[in-house]
DNA sequence: GTTGTACGACGTACGTTGTACAACGTACAA
DNA sequence: TTGTACGTTGTACAACGTACGTCGTACAAC
C-alpha cells in the first residue's frame, strides 16, 4: 500500500459498491455469503475508531467480521476500496438538520461544529485524503447538497460558493489533524506532552543560545507549555473559527 | 513503523543530532565512519523530493550512501528521528530576509508565500505531522523565531501572535496538502483527473436521482471539471490567503 | 436424479517494510 | 603485542497487501 487516500480503485467498481450493487441478486451459484458488505465497512470502522487507521489490516477486518483474510476480497477488491466505502458511511451517518431562518455565520458555524464532531468521533479520518477524488457515495453526495444549501442566499456565485466551502472545511481539517497528531504523540511515545516538553527544555538550555531567539523562548515556552491539553485546542478552535468566519465575512458581507 | 510524525525518538539523543552532535570527537576507536550524518540526511532528502514520502526507505537511504543497510543505524538511531533530521534541514534551509518597514499584511503574506515555495519543493512535508512536538533544531528554531518576528508591532498579546501564526501556518499547510493529494492522485493512478470525472460521471448519470442534489451536481460539475489543473491550484490559493489575511485583519485591525 | 459450472472460502506464498541480533574486522590505548 | 570499543554487514523475524490454486457448495440444464 502506497498511501492512505480515497478514490485510488476502479470508479464503476467502486461506484457499484457505494451506490448498493445492483449485482445483489438473491439466487447466485455457489456456497451462500457468509457475511455483508455492510459488516466488512463496519467491521473496519469498528477497528479505524478503536484503535486507528493503522489497525485497519484486511486480516484484521477479516477476524473481525468471523471469515479468513482472503475471503474479505470477494466483498471489496482492495484496501483503497474499503477506505472509500467508510469515508462515505461516515459522512452518510451525520446527522443533518435543515437550515432554517438563521443567518450564513451561524449556518457556517454549524457547518464547522458538525464537522468537528465528525472528526473527533472519527479521528481517523484526518489521516485521510478526500478531498481530491472524494468517493462519490450517498454519504458524500448528501453532506455536500446540504453543506452547500448553507450557502442559499448569500450572494456568493457558485465557484466562490464551492471556494468557501473548500476553505472552511480545510480549517476544520487542519485543526482536527492537529488536534488528532497531538493526542497521538502521547499514546504512541508512552510520553505526556510535559514530560516531553521537560526533557527538551531541560537539554536545550544548554545546547543553544536563548538571546538568539527571543521571541521564540519567550512565546514557545509560553504557548507550548499549555500545547496539548484540552483547554489549548479549544481556545485554538475558537480562535481558528473566529478568524475564518470573519475573513469569509469580508467576502458576503455582513447582513 | 507506525505513522509517519516527528518527535517519536528519545529527545536527548535527537536534540543531539540536530544541534550537531559534540560527541564528533576526532579520535575514535574502531574503523573510521565511511559517511556523514549530513550524506545520510542528504540522501534522504533527495529520494523524498525526487520520489516522494513513501520512498524513504533505509534499505535505499543506504544504497544511495553507499553503506548496507544496518550502517544507516550507526548514523541516525531509527526513521522516525531521520524524519526530525529532514524536516529542520529543510526548515533551515530556507532563505529570511529581515522584514523592513513593510506592513504586517505584507509580511504575513510573504510567510504564506515563502512556505508555499516550501512546501511546493518538498511536497512530503505536507504528509509529516511536524505540528505537535516539531524537532526542536536549528532549522525550526530559526524559521518560527523570524516568522514571530512578522509580528512585531502589531499589538498583539504573545498567546494571540502564537495563534495566529499557527493558524496562517495552518492553512498553507492545507492548501499545499490538497494540492500535493490532487497531484498525486494523477500519477498514483496512471489515470488524469479529467479521465476519473467522466469514468464517475458516466456511472453515476443513471445510479443516482440527479434532482435530490441540484445544488451539488450544479456546482460540483463546475468546480469539478476544472478540479486539479494548476489553474484552479493557483486561484484556490489566492481564495484562501485573502480569507485568511482579512480573518486576521479582524483581530490586528487596519493600519 | 445426474452432471456441469460458477462462485465463495481458504491456505499458502511472495515481496516489502523496519530493525534486532550476532559475527567479523578495524584502529586506538595500554 | 594485546585488549577493547566500535563500524560494518548478513541473516532473520514479524507484519503488511494480495496473487494464486485448491476445494467444496449450490444452482441450472438435462
Amino acid at each position: 500500500m502506497a498511501e492512505n487516500s480515497t478514490g485510488r480503485g476502479e470508479p464503476s467498481r467502486t461506484l457499484a459498491l457505494l451506490w448498493g450493487e445492483p449485482t445483489e441478486t438473491p439466487k447466485r451459484k455457489g456456497p451462500p455469503r457468509s457475511v455483508t458488505v455492510d459488516q466488512v465497512v463496519g467491521a473496519a470502522l469498528g477497528l479505524a475508531d478503536e484503535h486507528g487507521l493503522a489497525a485497519i489490516t484486511m486480516r484484521a477486518v477479516a477476524e473481525r467480521v468471523g471469515v479468513s483474510a482472503m475471503s474479505v476480497y470477494t466483498y471489496v477488491p482492495g484496501k483503497p476500496e474499503l477506505l472509500d466505502l467508510m469515508v462515505d458511511a461516515c459522512y452518510a451517518g451525520m446527522t443533518r438538520t435543515p437550515w432554517g431562518r438563521r443567518g450564513w455565520r451561524s449556518r457556517l458555524a454549524a457547518i464547522a461544529d458538525t464537522n468537528r464532531e465528525l472528526l473527533v468521533a472519527h479521528p481517523w479520518l484526518t489521516e485521510v485524503a478526500a478531498l481530491s477524488r472524494p468517493p462519490l457515495g450517498p454519504g458524500v453526495m448528501a453532506k455536500y447538497e446540504h453543506e452547500l444549501a448553507a450557502f442559499d442566499n448569500t450572494g456568493l456565485s457558485d465557484v466562490d460558493i464551492d471556494a468557501a466551502l473548500t476553505y472552511l472545511l480545510g480549517f476544520v481539517q487542519a485543526h482536527c489533524r492537529s488536534a488528532h497528531d497531538a493526542a497521538r504523540a502521547t499514546t504512541d511515545t508512552a510520553m505526556s506532552d510535559a514530560e516531553w516538553w521537560a526533557a527538551n527544555q531541560a537539554v536545550l538550555a544548554r545546547a543553544f543560545d536563548a538571546e538568539s531567539y527571543p521571541r521564540a523562548v519567550r512565546i514557545g515556552s509560553a504557548a507550548g507549555g499549555a500545547q496539548g491539553s484540552a483547554w489549548a485546542a479549544d481556545r485554538a478552535w475558537e480562535f481558528g473559527l473566529a478568524r475564518t468566519l470573519d475573513g469569509l465575512a469580508a467576502l458576503i458581507g455582513e447582513q
